[in-house]
DNA sequence: GTCTATACGAAGATAGAC
DNA sequence: GTCTATCTTCGTATAGAC
């Protein structure tokens, strides 16, 4: 098999460490001194490769982000109604799949229409809603916001509940919120 | 008139300084020093009259607690289903009224349990939880969870808004999140 | 009692040697 | 590409003037 270059490798590592850390400690109480620690480097090292402790969690977000793509991209091939079952359905196991991350996702919302390297995601959850509601009116774009922020938090309530139980908790909450929704 | 103890004084600007920064720029974004700097003081005053950041935040949510405290007291002495309409109604009324430091709470809410300030706040919380709620079903409580978690987060979303609008959106989520709300 | 001045450790970030 | 050294600012703590 090829080798992987220095920069890959090094560049990986640190993102697989901040996945750990974010995801257990919060993104916050995280320091590019823990992150350099685990990976068995310096801080500079860190700063070389990343730009920023932002720059890190860009990264860390990034596969999540990319299935959110995906997610709404396949949606946009369906008609409305089944446009609608989809994007409830799969996003609900996203976010049951990356728990951990979007307890990182509720701790960084109020800061992240401030660093341009998140505005994709932002407008992917912003056309999120728009699947999920199914419509324009403000009311169900709200009843969808709030399913959609109903979830970040239930999502980080409870670290060891079951995900079949995290499951049923949000398909419940969405049937009941967005009533279009079989 | 009496007039007022340099005291009670200094202490009353502080705390006022603080709800204005940490309702416009957050928890996190505001130092010591800017509040220092528009009280007109130093630092070290600051932390001569409060126990810390934390302690000036505890001061900045004390009254919203205690209208939450007062809330879950009146419901108390209500028959279970005027208990569930009471709770409802007066917590969205809480919630719009303080807005600014709403979003103050969606941001501490990760490091709420490791302050032991504010273990009487969560405690609070929980007894609203049981209240909207109306049952110990754990479906029903994650219900009410989400209906108080998306309530949060939607006092956060758009700063502009209406009361008015905020209340019907916080009421027709709630009404369709508690099957048993009239 | 009330406040100013000062110092400490840890954080994110940068500069420059190797 | 990685390091050490350094800078600034943060929260925090303490000594001492008034």
């Amino acid at each position: 098999m090829a080798a992987i270059p220095v920069r890959e490798r090094t560049r990986r590592d640190i993102v697989n460490e901040a996945i750990r850390l974010f995801g257990t400690k919060g993104y916050a109480a995280t320091s590019l001194q823990d992150i350099a620690s685990a990976v068995g480097c310096s801080k500079a090292t860190v700063l070389y490769h990343f730009n920023g402790k932002p720059g890190v969690l860009a990264s860390v977000l990034e596969p999540p982000t990319q299935q959110l793509a995906a997610l709404v991209a396949e949606a946009a091939t369906l008609p409305p109604a089944q446009a609608q079952e989809h994007a409830a359905t799969a996003f609900i196991e996203l976010s049951v799949q990356a728990r951990g991350l979007i307890t990182v996702l509720n701790e960084i919302i109020p800061i992240l229409g401030e660093q341009p390297e998140f505005s994709g995601l932002l407008a992917l959850g912003e056309q999120l809603l728009g699947l999920l509601a199914g419509t324009d009116d403000e009311l169900e774009l709200a009843m969808a916001r709030y399913a959609l922020n109903g979830m970040l938090a239930e999502c980080r309530d409870p670290a060891n509940r079951p995900d079949d139980e995290l499951r049923l908790i949000c398909r419940t909450a969405m049937s009941r919120l967005l009533p279009a929704l079989s």
